[in-house]
DNA sequence: GTTAGCACTCACCTTTAGCGAGTGCTAACA
DNA sequence: TGTTAGCACTCGCTAAAGGTGAGTGCTAAC
């Protein structure tokens, strides 16, 4: 497959770095100045010419300079690559995740934005799925009278509320005496099993049916989360700001796509370490001009997600890799505590 | 003011109603046969040189036809405008709220979301200012060792967490006497209070100082919550539909402002009832070809915040004002239980 | 007060012409 | 055999030029 000399490989490393840079086509002066090769653009063009028949170059029209194919971009990826970050820079990006809480949901919405922020391009975050997740906690918390905050925390640490008509008999102290006994009965239960348990415990009637179905109810809306609902997208604006997108029509389809969630999902399936796909790898025609990069994210006993970035082929693939691995080593360190 | 008569003001209704739909200059022809007056277009020319002369109509250039000036949009917002919304959607509108679990904070992000989905514009929630806001109860619940999750309730059902470190020698049932024991002591407590109270027990050292520590500094966090924090916005995208953003430059100036929550905190200044503020009356040049329409909302004593719409100035006032009424009064039924 | 008629304006679209960056090819050179 | 200078050629881009038509203001008649 790398049937490339060195020179070729300087040549095709210059010309994408070129055009990641510029956004125009490259001609064979530029390169036969700034690649520091020492030959003329004459030489250069051979080499071009060869590079195109080779399926790494594309020439927009016969009087352009030529762009990278999704080939080239790949074969960059893979093998040219130099360091993306400085390491101040590495240390500013670590800053944005020192100084915050970590209540789990705020994490992974400030992570969309962080990524966004910081790759300039649009960032996709994927969270764990929550349908195996299992109950830690369940509280009762009187909030005016005869209506109760029912919150659940799972193993995962994450906290869903709402709120409760309860019977108007019940005091904070016996919804304190509920929450402990309920904690122990339903701990370590999959959200499946309380329902199924509650539901069961409900039918029978009794005082606190509605506490028991309104548990039931929370937990199935935990568990029934649709897949949909596990994506973030974080700065879509910033796509506004690559010529790419300077028209208007092109910028809306791409937000558009970016709606549709569910092939989000696709091109967030966890994957072994930073993963990148360009162009046509993709398989999804409307991002045929886009690459995808993700990387996975742990939180303690083996759930996974993923953040990524999404932006054109045309990518600043070195600084975004090292942003992805470094965020989401960030990332899985404060999650597991 | 109004020293327009009859049918000057069915002219104006029916430019402004026609600029509004096809964002083009409206010429007396059009006019004169639209507006049902049976006139001829000479007529109508002649009253448009009227208008135009008392500031209602502008004319881009001599050969084109007029747009309406911000003070056209004014009078037409205050004694022009007919219904906006017709039954079907006012009930499909309601229908978004009315299956969803009523946690305060999905509510209020998916209200953003809905509301830009229901305008087709851009929209802004203002969440209530959570400064003086009071603690509901507190929870301490294990998780992992050595490791709980502290759960703050607030009065207004709003529910925010973090991990702590705590010592190994909690488990599950001290942690949940400590729970009780400290809801019951910082129950009704302003968050500015329990955070004075707390500090002053850490520095004094002993066991749980760091529980102690941790919670004072949750609420520290809750109450610092800068008021940029409060502003939500939903569906920015939705300005490329309109062709007024047809232009790249002007779309990201768009959302670079919306970006500045700060600035949009003036914007969203709780009022009574529906607002609308247009053009030069918003009093910020970058937003001086939009239109801001708010409404506020309510939830329980007397906390208030306030939901927004923004766009062109060209827009769709009666059904916009007609939404955000209907959204305003269904948040404040949901929020107030 | 209303209307038909008319000369006039000017944004917008299309066409045309010129420029220049960049190419491929050829022939000479090391 | 690889490299390079030279040159004719291509073609997207920009600016200028011309034509079109929607819409106007004004005048004079009804």
């Amino acid at each position: 497959m790398v049937d490339l000399n060195q020179r070729k490989q300087l040549i095709l490393q210059a010309i994408v770095e070129d055009y990641i840079r510029s956004n125009t086509p490259v001609g064979s002066r530029t390169i036969s100045k700034k690649s520091g090769l020492g030959v003329s653009s004459a030489t250069i063009r051979n080499e071009m010419a060869d590079l195109e028949e080779m399926g790494y170059l594309i020439q927009p029209h016969v009087s352009a300079g030529r762009i990278p194919s999704d080939r080239a971009y790949r074969l960059y990826v893979d093998q040219l690559l130099r360091e993306g970050m400085r390491e101040e820079e590495r240390e500013s990006a670590r800053s944005y995740f020192t100084s915050r809480v970590h209540d789990m949901e705020d994490v992974l919405s400030l992570c969309a934005q962080t990524l966004s922020e910081l790759t300039r391009y649009t960032a996709l975050v994927l969270t764990p799925r929550q349908s195996d997740l299992k109950v830690a906690a369940l509280h009762l918390i009187p909030v005016g009278e005869a209506t109760a905050l029912l919150i659940i925390v799972t193993d995962t640490g994450m906290v869903r509320e709402t709120t409760l008509r309860v019977s108007d008999r019940l005091n904070a102290d016996s919804l304190f005496a509920i929450s402990r006994m309920l904690t122990e009965k339903l701990r370590d239960l999959s959200l499946r099993q309380v329902q199924d348990m509650l539901y069961g415990y409900a039918a029978h009637g009794g005082a606190d049916a509605r506490v028991l179905s309104g548990i039931a109810e929370l937990a199935g809306q935990i568990e029934k989360q649709t897949d949909t609902d596990r994506i973030t997208v974080g700065g879509a604006h910033n796509i506004l700001h690559y010529p790419e997108y300077a028209d208007v029509a092109r910028a809306r389809a791409f937000m558009d796509t970016l709606e549709r969630k569910e092939s989000l999902l696709n091109l967030m399936r966890p994957q072994e370490g930073v993963a990148v796909r360009i162009g046509y790898e993709i398989g999804m025609k409307e991002l045929q001009d886009c690459a995808v990069i993700t990387a996975p994210y742990h939180m303690g006993r083996g759930h996974v997600g993923a953040i990524g970035v999404i932006g054109p082929t045309r990518m600043d693939y070195a600084r975004v890799m090292d942003t992805l691995d470094l965020v989401s080593r960030e990332l899985s360190a404060i999650l597991s505590l």
